[in-house]
DNA sequence: ATCGGCGATATTGCATACAATTTCCCGGGA
DNA sequence: TCCCGGGAAATTGTATGCAATATCGCCGAT
């Protein structure tokens, strides 16, 4: 999933681990001893012990004090919690780039989204998704503001295991880029409460569309967020 | 500070060097080497290593692997952007109050604010300020969202060192007690956007009214949120 | 005099050993 | 049968020792 250093052996362990619970090989509710991970991994507790503290901030392992560490689960209301909090910071992120993008923030903004609109025409799915990362990554930093982007960002990658299959359905892609652009000219034009809303019902739809990764319960369909 | 369980050593650790940080005994900047404050605490350098990392996450030390911890610096821009990011998290809030409270919250947040008015009457600044960390807490937990709880609580423990003497300036009171009665009233009739906007204006004048603490540059005003 | 390489020193990262606490199992009693 | 207490085993928390890396100062060259 490589965007880290891996400069210490802890980092990537915590790297590794967190993509065996996500490949499954350490189920959700499984306990997680630091000497089975040293013996598998080859490695002393020390290095593991700092891995499971990394993992338990980003939210993949539960850590109990003196009661192990164990792999958080992720029921479907807490999924839900999850994007309903992404949606809300996401919009966030549109309100504060409509009042405060800078002029090459915009401009670059546009021409991104300009892009997005010829990988639509020419259906190129892959693409898209890529350039839908640094859609999004944009809103973050044209708020200018460090910690919501640390915020943002981190919360997506906790999210994206359960964003499988986005744009595959037919007309995925035509609807994102059209919701995208609603979000696009809000925020061109300043206009802060739209740019907000336009961006919820985008984040909204999203959800919508994802399907559970984990066997956990079915989930019910939510309340409209207005 | 002691809102900690306290279980181990490292807890115990993360809480006195923070609170040494705060007390000025750290100067920001200043470099935290790990024999150094196993002495000084009477501990090993383990406990002292977990208790860094525990400050890293809180970014009240800085850590970069290999070359130690230092005390984070907190210019005035950073400040800036908790604050800014602080608002627009808790106004997010109030918005969700006023879309998904249960009948029983809302009675229970009108039932503290009544009181709250009661003790403007009485000038009785302690138990107001003591009551309004349970008012903001009610607007986060009214989201019934455990993330965004998560994330509001940690960001207002953040800036608890920068919010000193608010409420000692005389009309300050009754003015924030006015301005929370707009929050209220819009989360009680339902109205997510003036819920959210009045949210807003509440913690963007309290941002106003703060004093920083530490001796870095002086600041500049802020643009308008709208 | 300044800059750059090189070696000593100090500090962090990791491994191992020991202590403290929890967990689990088993036996006894109601 | 179920509940409860006690003790052994397992696991986490802490201390210490060793290895790897960064920092600092010295010396020589330009």
């Amino acid at each position: 999933m490589g965007h880290n250093n891996m400069s210490t052996r802890a980092e990537q362990l915590a790297s590794d681990i967190a993509d065996a619970i996500l490949a499954g090989v350490f189920a959700p509710g499984a306990r997680l001893d630091e000497q089975g991970l040293a013996d598998r991994y080859g490695v002393s507790r020390t290095p593991v012990r700092e891995a499971l503290r990394l993992l338990g901030h980003t939210g993949l392992v539960e850590i109990r004090p003196r009661r192990g560490a164990t792999v958080a689960e992720m029921t479907a209301e807490r999924v839900d919690e999850m994007f309903v909090a992404m949606g809300e910071i996401e919009a966030t992120c549109a309100r504060l780039c409509a009042l405060g993008m800078t002029p090459i923030d915009r401009r670059r903004l546009e021409a991104l989204h300009e892009r997005m609109g010829q990988m639509v025409k020419k259906r190129n799915e892959p693409d898209y998704a890529e350039a839908n990362i640094a859609f999004h990554s944009a809103i973050y930093a044209g708020t200018h503001n460090s910690l919501l982007i640390e915020i943002a960002t981190s919360l997506r990658r906790r999210l994206s295991p359960f964003r499988r299959a986005q744009f595959r359905a037919p007309g995925r892609l035509a609807l994102s880029h059209a919701e995208h652009d609603g979000v696009v000219k809000a925020i061109l034009r300043g206009d802060a409460a739209e740019a907000h809303c336009a961006m919820l019902r985008h984040v909204n739809l999203v959800e919508n569309a994802y399907e559970q990764v984990s066997a956990t319960a079915t989930r019910r369909p939510r309340r409209a967020t207005k």
